[in-house]
DNA sequence: TATGAATGAGAGTTCATTCAT
DNA sequence: AATGAATGAACTCTCATTCAT
């Protein structure tokens, strides 16, 4: 009977924000940024798409909302990659599969598809240029070279052959190359490359 | 000024259309379908928008031609595989340079973006599953053999090791994974993953 | 804490009633009929946008009420004018110098501009029809005769004078045409147009 | 058959836009900003309405170019003031008739009442800031000075007077206060506003 | 009674496609 | 055959109105 309070309202507000950009992560990430029609987020959301405009200016403001906030969230968790547990390979291991896990998935799948689309706005393309993905290689490149030392890594170039594992990483991420019959490549397959 | 005969006209007719398949090519692999507009593959092709629908119904049928024809391409290719000249592990050394090859870029793209896209006309779906990637796999099934038995491949199932080998290769060439500094992964080291 | 009773909930209704009726007529004479949101009425009223409704049917009903009850209000104040006391000019006087009155302003400033607008509902275009402006002239033509008679007014068709003194009086109450430094014209200026 | 040639297709583009901009003025005049639906200025300009966006990039756009556009050809009008012929009282009467001028109607019309709607862009609201109805006052008040001197003109504050005359002209402008049987007030009725 | 989140019809805008030249 | 202006269907976005609380 009696109206809700402030905050149970807030609590509305911040659940049904989050229900639309994970709606809309899921279907920008399958189908990217002009590929998607605000209907097709209303319908992932079970809500009208008038509603959307609720929550964010356009259609194009939730898109760089969502990339947004996914690269200050992978910026906090790289800080912590040097104090992983475990020696150099196991390091890379672990964070492999974590980046292939099938939680991250579309949230990787967006930000590395984004990150080569030519029909994304303007502003995400800046964002992109800021959080470069050499951020990774350099936090990485201390570890790699201390399984250098330890015989665990072969010689050669640390950020050369990082850079290239990463790349194939990222795409095999966004392409989702996901083989039905075998699924992702195994991790420890994937990690030859950075064997000798 | 005599009026152009029969044999140039057509002529003419071959060149326009070609020359539209392959602006529409650029643009589609690097925007993708719905990112792509008419208008783009106009500027691209300096001619006006209106050209493009005497020589394709629609954008659709532009695009299901290129994809079309460009399977079929990539077919006839697939056929002389088996007599390439070098060691197994060579053949699959010279194929990933083919596919790597800088000229061949916006196929590759094009095909392999396609082929996971979500926002492409029915057509192409149904063209992808006939052409699907096995029957390339199928074809180096045989030779991965000989290389195992030749000691220059490791054990394990074949069919399993070439889908995620090709898997990754695919996803490199559909993100256009090229590290500005760095480049492409080398082949060798593409290779230490059909390696022990 | 006693439940309000019959009585005390009426009171309350009519209040509330009254309230976004003012607030309505604030923001309607400013920004016309379709240039106002509910959601300003309702900001202007402190009330929520849902309350409007369980006191209105529609944006359109409260518009035509509020014209409604104006134009019956102006109505009733009419059939007073012959009593005025003084002359016939001072009585002309007065009557401008209410009209132009500051609290008067929004009513004056709606019923002007909404019967020029062609953007107001049907049904405010007919109540317009039936309460002509000819209605206030007709009751000023004996008195502008008597002045006409005693010297106070010029020669003239009495009708057309007072026709083109009010459509004056009245574009600029709608027009809110106050200049900054000097204000509304002063009444004496005015009333030279009934001059000689 | 041959395609037009540039100077052909720059003339249906001028003319185009000019005929849009004539309708829109109309449509704009008597509706405002708000009531104007894009689809009215497209009927009124018999095109589609998808042809509006090939010539203006929004309704807002299209609003803003209209009045720009109409404010710089009132300032060079204005410029030509001091040179028309006749006695100072000639002047600024025939100055009036060529306001309320039949012709000028609608674009008088929509600049007024924008001058004081509240709906209308912010953009707008600049330009009339910029371009203040003083311009007009400051130089006439040399022309009345000198009607004042000759005795065509009553003693008091030239720019009061002035300003006060001409809000009565916008005023009746803008709203359109064209009675049905009477018309506009006489230009020689007006100016008795002037006169002793 | 009062709130403001949610809906959906309709307005503004884009762009594949058509058509007069 | 070629152009680009014009169309209209489909999209993005707004806001009067409804409804759960």
């Amino acid at each position: 009977m009696s109206p809700l309070n402030r905050q149970q309202l807030d609590q509305i507000r911040d659940e049904r924000r989050e229900q639309i950009k994970q709606a809309a992560l899921k279907v920008f990430a399958r189908r990217g940024y002009t590929g998607t029609k605000t209907s097709m987020i209303a319908a992932e959301a079970s809500i009208s798409e008038g509603l959307i405009y609720r929550y964010f200016n356009s259609k194009k403001e939730l898109f760089i909302t969502i990339i947004q906030e996914m690269m200050e969230e992978s910026k906090r968790e790289l800080e912590h990659i040097e104090h992983l547990p475990g020696t150099p390979f196991e390091q890379i291991r672990n964070l492999t599969l974590n980046m292939l896990d099938e939680n991250n998935k579309f949230a990787f799948m967006l930000i590395q598809r984004s990150r080569k689309a030519d029909d994304v706005p303007e502003k995400v393309a800046q964002i992109f240029e800021q959080h470069s993905t050499n951020v990774l290689i350099d936090l990485l490149i201390p570890i790699f070279i201390k399984g250098q030392n330890s015989g665990e890594f072969p010689l050669g170039e640390p950020r050369k052959l990082l850079t290239w594992y990463f790349s194939i990483i990222n795409s095999l991420i966004i392409q989702d190359q996901v083989d039905e019959e075998y699924g992702l490549p195994d991790v420890d397959v994937l990690m030859r490359i950075l064997k000798k």
